[in-house]
DNA sequence: AACGTCTTAATGTCCTGACAAACTATTGAC
DNA sequence: GTCAATAGTTTGTCAGGACATTAAGACGTT
């Protein structure tokens, strides 16, 4: 005997019905409602019990499936994954989140400008040489111990960006307001020597290892809308991520 | 006046024809037979010059547009995304690739050897305190320059490992020749010091940044098959890769 | 030239239906 | 008890269809 679905359908939401389907069992997952290696209904009874076709239903099990919170198996079955997958490594995360809750990480703008691109930002960031961008650097905190240094550097005929917008809605929400969209970045990870100034503001030695980050945003039509080099205390921070099997 | 579509289906092949589909069109987007921006025929007159129903050319592009390959816009129609998405960060390329071509890194096994698991290994590796581990540590050279310590523990009871196995298909050809499938990896990204023993091998001077990886991999029913512990030497790799809008 | 309205184009969502393929359980023969 | 065959279960693939929503272009008015 098993439980009904864990899923109440409202047909008269803008939410299309195979992701009101697909959220609801993720949040029945992620509550515990449905434990690892839980079995779900087969695809047509559970298209029954929910007055759904076939197609929507597995639309909705397609997403966790691609989340790596379901496994799907011909002939067995689909079931809710040993192991769950942690929130995997998303675009907006790397941007500061200001959730604002309790002791979370924050930022302090050490420095907000206007400054003509030299050589290398204006290829990061495929504008001429002198083109006007934002640099925009900031220290990142726990508490009182600084975490990361966070270097970004934006067109200013792309987004206008303010100190008390920054603080408020963070850098993604400002160019989210901005409407500017990004489809995908490229980050790469790596790691040097911290240099004196990095140093003092990060509270290390010089020459201290940092973990670094640079990553290009694109938008939709290819274009660079942000560049950004971060560095962080590799004590107090490493970057997790889960990777699936396709 | 628009290009007909590069697909040749072979409906007696096993494979599904929305891959073929798919894998056929994205060849065209490697081969630069479809450019950056330009925009496919819509879905309905794609379908009828496949001789393939809608729903499955939708399936064929929506593979791509979950590659990063093509974006879709309702009203507009579905385009080649500028700026191509490089091949992402995926499971088996954890693993060193033996694929012995030109100057490529290699590996250079350092130990091969029966341990009991420790108190760590254990909790990493989900065993009782005692059991047999396989503690393999190669050596990942770029020409004659060490690049990396690969350290990987795997339980004896899952794989044998033998170092003529490794030399010549690689640890992840060795766990697919015993049957160990990985569904997912968690892997964290930081860095630290080189201790005297690490900064020898790497010709680095003790106390010299090093990139880590560490990593543990799970198999479809959620057990640990695989616990890494890699470094590496900064100015000589870094971790690249492609981030997704969702 | 700018703005509003309408039409057209294309994707998004959802439905019904059928057959194939992989996996598991059952049954019968030896 | 073992093995092969068969039946049952479930997902995978594919087809056809309809309506909704979003976006862009054309056209008329100011």
């Amino acid at each position: 005997m098993s439980l009904p679905p864990p899923v109440i359908l409202d047909r008269a939401s803008p939410v299309p019905l195979y992701f009101q389907v697909a959220e609801q069992f993720e949040q029945a997952i992620v509550d515990g409602k449905l434990h690892p290696g839980d079995r779900l209904e087969n695809e047509i009874e559970l298209a029954r019990q929910l007055g759904l076709s076939r197609p929507t239903v597995r639309q909705a099990i397609q997403l966790l499936v691609d989340k790596g919170m379901l496994v799907r198996k011909r002939g067995v079955g689909t079931q809710v994954v040993h192991g769950q997958v942690r929130r995997p490594l998303e675009l907006t995360s790397l941007f500061d989140d200001l959730s604002g809750t309790g002791q979370g990480p924050r930022s302090r703008i050490l420095r907000l400008t206007r400054i003509p691109a030299d050589a290398k930002l204006s290829h990061a960031l495929r504008t001429a040489p002198g083109h006007e961008l934002w640099a925009l650097e900031r220290l990142r905190l726990i508490g009182d111990d600084p975490l990361a240094i966070l270097r970004n550097w934006l067109r200013t005929d792309i987004v206008d960006l303010s100190a008390f917008d920054l603080e408020n809605e963070g850098l993604y929400g400002s160019m989210r307001r901005a409407n500017v969209s990004m489809s995908l970045a490229r980050q790469r990870i790596g790691s040097r020597r911290a240099t004196a100034d990095e140093a003092e503001l990060l509270n290390e030695e010089p020459g201290a290892p940092l973990l670094t980050m640079e990553r290009t945003a694109y938008d939709n039509e290819g274009r660079v809308v942000e560049f950004g080099h971060h560095v962080y205390r590799p004590d107090l921070y490493e970057f997790e991520m889960t990777l699936l099997q396709k």
